[in-house]
DNA sequence: ATGGTAGGTACCCTA
Protein backbone atom coordinates (compact mmCIF):
# COMPACT_ATOMS: atom_id res chain seq x y z
CA UNK A 1 0.00 0.00 0.00
CA UNK A 2 1.48 3.12 -0.72
CA UNK A 3 0.05 6.23 1.35
CA UNK A 4 1.28 10.03 0.66
CA UNK A 5 0.80 13.41 2.24
CA UNK A 6 0.57 16.81 0.61
CA UNK A 7 -0.40 20.25 1.14
CA UNK A 8 -2.03 21.08 -2.10
CA UNK A 9 -2.82 24.58 -1.42
CA UNK A 10 -5.65 24.41 -3.26
CA UNK A 11 -7.41 21.48 -4.45
CA UNK A 12 -9.69 23.01 -6.81
CA UNK A 13 -6.70 24.62 -9.02
CA UNK A 14 -4.53 21.95 -8.60
CA UNK A 15 -6.91 19.07 -10.08
CA UNK A 16 -4.66 18.74 -13.08
CA UNK A 17 -1.65 18.42 -10.69
CA UNK A 18 -3.52 15.80 -8.29
CA UNK A 19 -4.32 13.71 -11.96
CA UNK A 20 -0.68 13.84 -12.75
CA UNK A 21 0.95 12.71 -9.56
CA UNK A 22 -2.12 9.59 -9.61
CA UNK A 23 -0.62 8.77 -12.99
CA UNK A 24 3.10 8.80 -11.80
CA UNK A 25 2.65 7.21 -8.30
CA UNK A 26 -0.58 5.11 -8.41
CA UNK A 27 -0.97 5.70 -4.49
CA UNK A 28 -3.51 3.91 -2.70
CA UNK A 29 -4.21 6.26 -0.05
CA UNK A 30 -3.72 10.63 -0.37
CA UNK A 31 -3.75 12.71 2.39
CA UNK A 32 -4.09 15.95 1.53
CA UNK A 33 -3.65 19.39 3.63
CA UNK A 34 -4.45 23.27 2.57
CA UNK A 35 -7.57 22.32 -0.03
CA UNK A 36 -9.08 25.80 0.41
CA UNK A 37 -12.39 24.31 -0.44
CA UNK A 38 -16.01 24.02 1.22
CA UNK A 39 -17.35 20.69 1.22
CA UNK A 40 -20.33 21.76 -0.93
CA UNK A 41 -17.76 23.00 -3.62
CA UNK A 42 -14.93 19.69 -3.13
CA UNK A 43 -14.39 18.28 -6.36
CA UNK A 44 -15.18 14.67 -5.46
CA UNK A 45 -16.37 13.55 -8.89
CA UNK A 46 -13.41 13.73 -10.13
CA UNK A 47 -11.67 12.50 -7.19
CA UNK A 48 -14.03 9.54 -7.78
CA UNK A 49 -13.43 9.73 -11.65
CA UNK A 50 -9.23 9.41 -11.07
CA UNK A 51 -10.24 5.98 -9.02
CA UNK A 52 -10.60 7.32 -5.43
CA UNK A 53 -14.39 6.09 -4.27
CA UNK A 54 -13.88 6.05 -0.66
CA UNK A 55 -13.07 9.78 -0.11
CA UNK A 56 -13.04 11.68 2.94
CA UNK A 57 -12.83 15.40 3.73
CA UNK A 58 -13.76 18.25 5.47
CA UNK A 59 -13.00 22.02 4.28
CA UNK A 60 -14.10 25.58 4.99
CA UNK A 61 -14.25 28.72 3.01
CA UNK A 62 -10.98 30.01 1.63
CA UNK A 63 -8.43 28.81 4.27
CA UNK A 64 -7.34 25.08 5.84
CA UNK A 65 -8.99 21.78 4.60
CA UNK A 66 -8.04 18.75 4.72
CA UNK A 67 -9.14 15.13 2.63
CA UNK A 68 -7.99 11.43 2.45
CA UNK A 69 -8.48 9.80 -0.95
CA UNK A 70 -9.08 6.03 -0.76
CA UNK A 71 -9.21 3.42 -3.59
CA UNK A 72 -9.81 0.90 -0.94
CA UNK A 73 -12.69 0.89 1.50
CA UNK A 74 -12.88 2.39 5.09
CA UNK A 75 -13.89 1.07 7.76
CA UNK A 76 -14.59 4.23 10.00
CA UNK A 77 -14.52 8.31 9.16
CA UNK A 78 -13.50 10.93 11.69
CA UNK A 79 -13.38 14.38 11.67
CA UNK A 80 -11.45 16.12 14.44
CA UNK A 81 -12.27 19.41 16.19
CA UNK A 82 -9.04 21.11 18.02
CA UNK A 83 -8.75 23.68 20.36
CA UNK A 84 -11.99 24.60 20.41
CA UNK A 85 -12.45 25.44 16.53
CA UNK A 86 -13.84 24.22 13.52
CA UNK A 87 -10.86 25.05 11.24
CA UNK A 88 -10.53 21.73 9.39
CA UNK A 89 -7.45 20.45 10.35
CA UNK A 90 -7.73 16.75 11.45
CA UNK A 91 -9.90 14.36 9.72
CA UNK A 92 -9.27 10.41 10.04
CA UNK A 93 -9.97 7.33 8.73
CA UNK A 94 -9.75 3.48 9.82
CA UNK A 95 -8.92 0.54 6.99
CA UNK A 96 -8.97 -3.32 7.65
CA UNK A 97 -5.93 -4.84 6.61
CA UNK A 98 -4.81 -8.20 7.12
CA UNK A 99 -1.28 -7.00 8.59
CA UNK A 100 -3.02 -6.46 11.47
CA UNK A 101 -6.09 -7.20 14.09
CA UNK A 102 -7.15 -3.98 14.86
CA UNK A 103 -7.90 -1.57 12.15
CA UNK A 104 -5.33 0.75 10.56
CA UNK A 105 -5.83 4.38 11.91
CA UNK A 106 -4.92 7.24 9.28
CA UNK A 107 -4.59 10.49 10.85
CA UNK A 108 -4.51 13.76 8.24
CA UNK A 109 -3.07 16.48 10.15
CA UNK A 110 -2.66 20.19 8.78
CA UNK A 111 -0.69 21.62 11.97
CA UNK A 112 -1.27 25.80 12.28
CA UNK A 113 1.28 27.72 10.31
CA UNK A 114 2.05 29.93 13.88
CA UNK A 115 2.29 33.14 12.17
CA UNK A 116 5.82 35.51 12.11
CA UNK A 117 6.73 36.04 15.69
CA UNK A 118 7.83 33.05 17.78
CA UNK A 119 6.56 34.26 21.10
CA UNK A 120 2.91 32.89 22.26
CA UNK A 121 2.50 36.11 24.56
CA UNK A 122 2.27 38.28 21.54
CA UNK A 123 1.42 36.31 18.71
CA UNK A 124 -2.24 34.30 19.20
CA UNK A 125 -1.71 32.24 15.96
CA UNK A 126 2.27 30.98 17.49
CA UNK A 127 -0.34 30.57 20.70
CA UNK A 128 -2.50 28.47 18.57
CA UNK A 129 0.04 26.34 16.94
CA UNK A 130 1.73 25.22 20.39
CA UNK A 131 -2.00 24.68 21.86
CA UNK A 132 -2.58 22.67 19.01
CA UNK A 133 0.61 20.63 19.05
CA UNK A 134 -0.23 20.01 22.98
CA UNK A 135 -3.55 18.98 22.35
CA UNK A 136 -2.85 16.32 19.86
CA UNK A 137 0.08 14.82 22.25
CA UNK A 138 -3.08 14.52 25.27
CA UNK A 139 -5.28 13.20 22.59
CA UNK A 140 -2.86 10.51 21.35
CA UNK A 141 -2.01 9.37 24.37
CA UNK A 142 -5.10 9.25 25.65
CA UNK A 143 -6.86 7.13 22.53
CA UNK A 144 -4.21 4.86 21.79
CA UNK A 145 -0.81 3.09 22.80
CA UNK A 146 2.60 2.53 21.74
CA UNK A 147 0.81 -1.08 19.81
CA UNK A 148 -2.17 0.75 18.13
CA UNK A 149 -1.25 0.60 14.46
CA UNK A 150 -1.41 4.17 13.55
CA UNK A 151 -0.22 6.91 10.78
CA UNK A 152 0.26 10.77 11.49
CA UNK A 153 0.67 12.63 8.64
CA UNK A 154 0.28 15.94 7.16
CA UNK A 155 1.99 19.29 6.87
CA UNK A 156 3.19 19.70 10.42
CA UNK A 157 4.67 22.87 9.99
CA UNK A 158 7.18 22.13 11.84
CA UNK A 159 11.11 21.15 10.88
CA UNK A 160 12.21 19.65 13.95
CA UNK A 161 16.20 18.04 13.23
CA UNK A 162 18.97 20.49 12.36
CA UNK A 163 19.09 19.28 8.92
CA UNK A 164 15.47 19.73 8.27
CA UNK A 165 16.02 23.08 7.46
CA UNK A 166 18.95 24.97 5.12
CA UNK A 167 20.15 26.47 8.15
CA UNK A 168 19.97 25.47 11.22
CA UNK A 169 21.51 28.56 12.83
CA UNK A 170 19.61 31.32 10.68
CA UNK A 171 16.12 29.49 11.42
CA UNK A 172 16.28 29.26 15.19
CA UNK A 173 13.91 32.36 15.67
CA UNK A 174 12.47 31.71 12.18
CA UNK A 175 8.64 30.03 13.57
CA UNK A 176 9.17 26.34 12.04
CA UNK A 177 12.33 25.81 13.67
CA UNK A 178 11.97 27.54 17.07
CA UNK A 179 13.46 25.27 20.20
CA UNK A 180 9.70 25.94 21.77
CA UNK A 181 7.87 24.59 19.03
CA UNK A 182 10.43 21.36 18.24
CA UNK A 183 9.95 20.74 22.01
CA UNK A 184 6.45 20.83 21.70
CA UNK A 185 6.30 18.20 18.21
CA UNK A 186 9.15 16.43 20.24
CA UNK A 187 6.63 15.96 23.28
CA UNK A 188 3.71 15.00 20.25
CA UNK A 189 6.28 12.31 18.96
CA UNK A 190 6.70 10.51 22.20
CA UNK A 191 3.04 10.58 23.32
CA UNK A 192 3.05 7.05 21.50
CA UNK A 193 6.44 6.06 20.65
CA UNK A 194 6.21 7.26 17.06
CA UNK A 195 8.80 6.45 14.15
CA UNK A 196 9.29 9.12 11.40
CA UNK A 197 8.79 6.65 8.34
CA UNK A 198 11.12 8.88 6.42
CA UNK A 199 13.93 9.66 8.47
CA UNK A 200 14.32 5.99 8.78
CA UNK A 201 15.67 5.87 5.30
CA UNK A 202 17.32 9.49 5.47
CA UNK A 203 19.75 9.71 7.81
CA UNK A 204 19.44 12.59 10.40
CA UNK A 205 22.88 14.50 9.11
CA UNK A 206 21.51 14.36 5.57
CA UNK A 207 19.75 17.44 4.38
CA UNK A 208 16.08 16.74 3.66
CA UNK A 209 13.26 18.74 2.68
CA UNK A 210 9.61 18.85 1.38
CA UNK A 211 8.81 23.08 1.23
CA UNK A 212 10.59 25.19 -0.60
CA UNK A 213 8.68 28.78 -0.53
CA UNK A 214 7.67 31.04 -3.17
CA UNK A 215 9.11 33.57 -2.34
CA UNK A 216 12.50 32.09 -4.29
CA UNK A 217 13.21 33.39 -7.56
CA UNK A 218 14.65 30.09 -8.36
CA UNK A 219 13.95 27.42 -5.12
CA UNK A 220 16.33 24.73 -6.81
CA UNK A 221 19.70 27.36 -7.26
CA UNK A 222 18.83 28.95 -3.48
CA UNK A 223 17.46 25.68 -2.50
CA UNK A 224 16.81 27.02 1.35
CA UNK A 225 13.83 24.44 1.93
CA UNK A 226 12.61 22.86 5.20
CA UNK A 227 10.87 19.84 5.55
CA UNK A 228 7.71 20.38 7.04
CA UNK A 229 5.93 17.34 5.97
CA UNK A 230 6.06 14.21 7.79
CA UNK A 231 5.09 10.52 8.25
CA UNK A 232 5.08 8.85 11.43
CA UNK A 233 4.21 5.67 12.21
CA UNK A 234 3.68 3.60 15.94
CA UNK A 235 5.81 0.46 16.97
CA UNK A 236 3.78 -2.27 15.29
CA UNK A 237 3.62 -0.48 11.39
CA UNK A 238 7.42 0.37 11.37
CA UNK A 239 8.53 -3.20 10.41
CA UNK A 240 5.74 -3.20 7.01
CA UNK A 241 7.50 0.53 5.56
CA UNK A 242 9.58 -0.82 2.89
CA UNK A 243 10.29 2.49 1.06
CA UNK A 244 10.08 5.96 0.81
CA UNK A 245 9.95 8.91 -1.63
CA UNK A 246 9.74 12.62 -1.80
CA UNK A 247 8.88 14.21 -4.98
CA UNK A 248 10.92 16.75 -5.24
CA UNK A 249 10.36 17.26 -9.00
CA UNK A 250 6.73 18.04 -8.36
CA UNK A 251 8.01 21.78 -7.18
CA UNK A 252 8.91 22.39 -10.62
CA UNK A 253 5.43 21.31 -12.22
CA UNK A 254 3.41 24.10 -13.66
CA UNK A 255 1.70 26.15 -11.17
CA UNK A 256 2.97 24.20 -8.25
CA UNK A 257 2.59 24.00 -4.73
CA UNK A 258 5.11 25.15 -2.35
CA UNK A 259 4.90 21.87 -0.80
CA UNK A 260 5.65 18.05 -2.70
CA UNK A 261 4.12 15.19 -2.07
CA UNK A 262 5.69 12.56 0.48
CA UNK A 263 5.26 8.70 0.28
CA UNK A 264 5.78 5.64 1.80
CA UNK A 265 5.31 2.22 1.09
CA UNK A 266 3.86 -0.66 3.37
CA UNK A 267 3.67 -4.31 2.78
CA UNK A 268 0.37 -5.50 4.46
C1' DA B 1 17.42 44.56 7.34
C1' DT B 2 14.03 43.97 4.05
C1' DG B 3 10.93 41.97 0.92
C1' DG B 4 10.20 38.69 -1.98
C1' DT B 5 5.26 35.08 -4.19
C1' DA B 6 0.92 32.54 -4.11
C1' DG B 7 -4.23 31.41 -3.33
C1' DG B 8 -8.83 32.74 -2.03
C1' DT B 9 -11.67 36.33 -1.35
C1' DA B 10 -13.66 40.62 -1.54
C1' DC B 11 -10.89 45.14 -1.16
C1' DC B 12 -7.21 41.84 3.00
C1' DC B 13 -6.45 37.47 5.06
C1' DT B 14 -3.12 33.39 5.55
C1' DA B 15 0.89 31.04 4.28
Amino acid sequence: MRLLTWNINSVRLRMPLLKKLIAAESPDVICLQETKSPDELFPLADIVEAGYPHTHFHGMKGYNGVAILSRHPVKEQYIHHRVGREDCRHIAVDIQTPAFKKPLQIHCLYIPAGGDIPDPAVNDKFEHKLAFVNEMTDWFASVGQSDTPMVALGDFNIAPLEHDVWSHKQLLDVVSHTPIEVEALTRMYQSLGWHDAVRHFVPDDQKCYTWWSYRNRDWKKSNRGRRLDHIWVTKPVMPHVTGHKILAEARDWTQPSDHVPVMIDLKL
